[in-house]
DNA sequence: ACTAAATATTAGCACTGTCTAACAATAAAG
DNA sequence: CTTTATTGTTAGACAGTGCTAATATTTAGT
């Protein structure tokens, strides 16, 4: 009843409205490589179907169930990502093209299965929630590690957006989720870091890739 | 470049072509569910595309790089089936439909990671040959139990072509591959067989099934 | 406030994959 | 060997998903 193709038009939606508030013609053209007159009658479409709520030059919204349509696709994909890394032994940098694709699989029962079989997972090898079976997702409060202080111990908890290109990157430097990160000082200049974790004594992260680690807080500098 | 519809043709081609040495637009419009001037047309477009040799009015026949497509695709299926089998705990009627979606994911690792962990397998849960990554399949030689004789001893091999509603009466009578069947008695009125397996004693089993079980040889009652 | 740039929309076209209706060819039956 | 039934083909329609070119609207710059 909804297509493939519509499919990924909701949940670059829904990812793009959850970041932003709302999108644009524009924002989803430029993500899923579509021209715009193609997504603009796609949109209609989709309102058409009560997905999506469309008014001319207006910037573009989910209705709740296509809200809830996105969230149970993302749930899909997240879940397959992490069966993938936990069952079959992917890296984290190789889950997500793969996930991609095997989140239009419609069988109920083999998600499920994958569900049961990783134990009801919370998050994705990336760090991100997965949805319940209502499509309801867990908001987490993480802060960006660029947001943290010198002397602050933290927790790498996510990575995002994580491109293929940062997880490999993260690999390289055995970063990887549950770390704890101990601060040690913040370049006032540029923003970068100089980070100890494991047995690696300042290790330098520039802004760029510190803005999309998040973590938790373990333990504040007395100030 | 060759989208997911047209390997559904080109799948069912072969299954036809390889069963019966050739192929009708008829047939592959039942097995496919999809009118006549539909495949007609597609069978057009394979053609073009140099995956099926087409002549108005002749019977229907695959290319060399057509066979290699759909034996690939088919490869794809039963690795698929038997992940789902072995590695994930479905029952061998119900993998069937999963792997109908799953064959048309594009990701070498995925298929080349399922068959590592299965081992490289040879065959799927019904008894099927596996192609080769080339695209080579193994040509099996059993008998049908139908052509079986009393007194036969014989190995449970492949369920061809297996239906859902047969795998599962299959399962409720605990027959499952690699069991030795004995052949008690053949009714000589309608072809049902009278057979004893595991700590079953005369099991009756009408010709329609009998023709759909696979067998390898194990013993001959000396005639 | 006016102009230029960016964004959005409309119109029109192409290709895929499906259908129905009408017609043609082949195969089956008598 | 005709007639009939089955199978195959052609023609034309339509929905889905993409495009380009032209136009309209909104936003940003001066
Ligand atoms: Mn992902
Ligand atoms: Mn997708
Ligand atoms: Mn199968
Ligand atoms: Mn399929």
């Amino acid at each position: 009843m909804i297509s493939q193709t519509e499919e990924n038009y909701l949940k670059v939606l829904y990812n793009l409205t959850s970041l932003k508030g709302e999108a644009s013609v524009n924002e989803i053209s430029k993500q899923l490589d579509i021209k715009m007159p193609t997504v603009n009658s796609m949109m209609k479409r989709l309102a058409e179907k009560g997905l999506v709520v469309y008014e001319s030059y207006k910037p573009l919204k989910l209705t709740a169930e296509g809200k809830k349509r996105a969230t149970l696709i993302i749930r899909k994909h997240r879940l397959t990502e992490m069966y993938l890394f936990e069952k079959m032994g992917f890296g984290w940098d190789e889950v997500h093209h793969i996930a991609e694709q095997i989140e239009h699989i419609q069988a109920p029962e083999f998600f499920l299965k994958m569900d049961e079989l990783l134990g009801f997972p919370k998050v994705d090898p990336h760090g991100s929630p997965i949805p319940d079976t209502d499509g309801k997702i867990a908001t987490d409060s993480y802060l960006k590690l660029s947001d943290c202080k010198a002397g602050d111990i933290v927790t790498f908890m996510a990575v995002q957006p994580s491109s293929e290109e940062l997880l490999k990157f993260l690999t390289n430097r055995k970063l990887s989720l549950g770390l704890e990160l101990k601060i040690k000082q913040v370049e006032p200049f540029d923003g970068s870091m100089s980070i100890s974790y494991r047995n690696k004594e300042n290790e330098t992260l520039s802004n760029k890739v510190c803005e999309k680690l998040l973590v938790s807080e373990t333990r504040r500098k007395n100030s």
